[in-house]
DNA sequence: GACAATCATTGGCGGAGTGCCAGTAAGCGG
DNA sequence: CCGCTTACTGGCACTCCGCCAATGATTGTC
């Protein structure tokens, strides 16, 4: 009946671990937290008692409560890299692409809520650090997607590339999205339209490079 | 030497004004300042600090910080009808598409800042209510698309039209972000790259609707 | 022009959440 | 068995939010 020796089996009031499961421990709820109602409806509080800790240790493990947000948000990008197909003679490049988004769409729709859960927590909102943090992930994608076409040198020299492939990640990201959450597409259907616009994207490079190139770098303002 | 008739002009203690016009007021401060810090990091006193006005009023005329919030993003997305060109005989789509998107660039041209600035505001992080009105501001966008390419009935009976434009209209906005905020791309880039996407979109538009149907109505998790 | 009614506006109160730090105890080596 | 390291807790000081009674600028009326 005491608490100390109930059936459960002596519950010390301090269990101690190690800090690094510790910190994935606390991590977890607050990802699992952050994926359902906005940050600032998600106390230190609610998310120390979901991981059974003191609120306390979370300003330890993480600092400030935003540094957490910024650390879940972050691990919640970490996606298991897609295989590049590899390359093959008398293959097309049709192919390659068509490949590839099967991959992805297959990665997508093994891990749906996962996915649809990042997508909701995944957006900045003036934040400079958390949207440092989104364009590492969208640079990552779009390293991928130019190996998968076979253009990465180019895109080296080329920023308009790596640029022409941010927005067709945003349209990828975004027609994914009509196909997991509200269902107005189907996958096939998103097959079909992101493959067909990525070949023409890949047509429209050559009249791209063709105009003057943008300013020397980033100053957008003159 | 008095404080009631300094240089200033009698600067009385309190200036009773218009509700509308008040509430004008408040909403430009606090659109200023959400659109350059996160959320969280901005409180109602200095809001209210800026529009010069005690925090007590911003309750009285939002309610709650976050009702602020909202009624800030969507003040933002709404954005000033760009005329749909006129349908002439022998005007093919490619030119009335130019003719659209150009007018799209210049609009947002000429607001570079206040686009920018909405642009990072303009993200849910998992609030539903947030989510609804950028939803909104998206499907204005694409009711905007449809009519412009003429599809605005057959849009009505499938989704999938609309679905696709939404995804259309996501790489317009990263590719226009693109442009005016990194300057990795240029004006005309982006304009050749929206309108041959766009065009070749229209083109799978027939293949995408042999397609099965999608689930009847939004329910993504049989 | 004085008075009263209206309502925009203020200041402060109670509650909640955050960051931080001194203290506590669980594991480990001697 | 003792003492050291350090994971962990509890509570203090501060800020911020939502609310409400009080206030005074403005307007209509006699």
């Amino acid at each position: 009946m005491s608490d100390d020796a109930a059936g459960e089996g002596t519950p010390p009031r301090r269990v101690r671990k190690e800090p690094d499961e510790r910190r994935d421990q606390i991590l977890a709820c607050a990802r699992r937290l952050f994926s359902r109602r906005p940050y600032a409806e998600v106390s230190n509080t609610e998310i120390a008692a979901a991981a059974g800790v003191s609120r306390g240790l979370l300003n330890h493990y993480f600092g400030t409560k935003r540094e957490l947000y910024l650390a879940a948000v972050s691990k919640m990008m970490s996606v298991p890299p897609i295989p590049i197909p590899p390359f093959v003679e008398g293959a097309e490049v049709r192919d390659r692409v068509g490949q590839s988004l099967d991959a992805w769409l297959e990665l997508l729709e093994r891990n749906r809520e996962t996915w649809v859960a990042a997508l909701d927590m995944t957006t900045s909102g003036g934040d400079e650090d958390l949207e440092r943090i989104l364009e590492e992930g969208r640079d990552r994608a779009v390293d991928h997607m130019t190996e998968v076409v076979g253009l990465t040198p180019l895109s080296r020299d080329r920023p308009e590339i790596r640029a022409a492939f941010h927005g067709y990640a945003a349209m990828a990201v975004a027609t994914s999205r009509e196909w997991l959450k509200t269902g107005r597409l189907t996958r096939a259907q998103v097959h079909l339209i992101l493959q067909e616009v990525l070949l023409n994207l890949l047509d429209q490079f050559p009249r791209l490079l063709e105009e003057e190139p943008p300013r020397p770098a980033g100053d957008a303002r003159p």
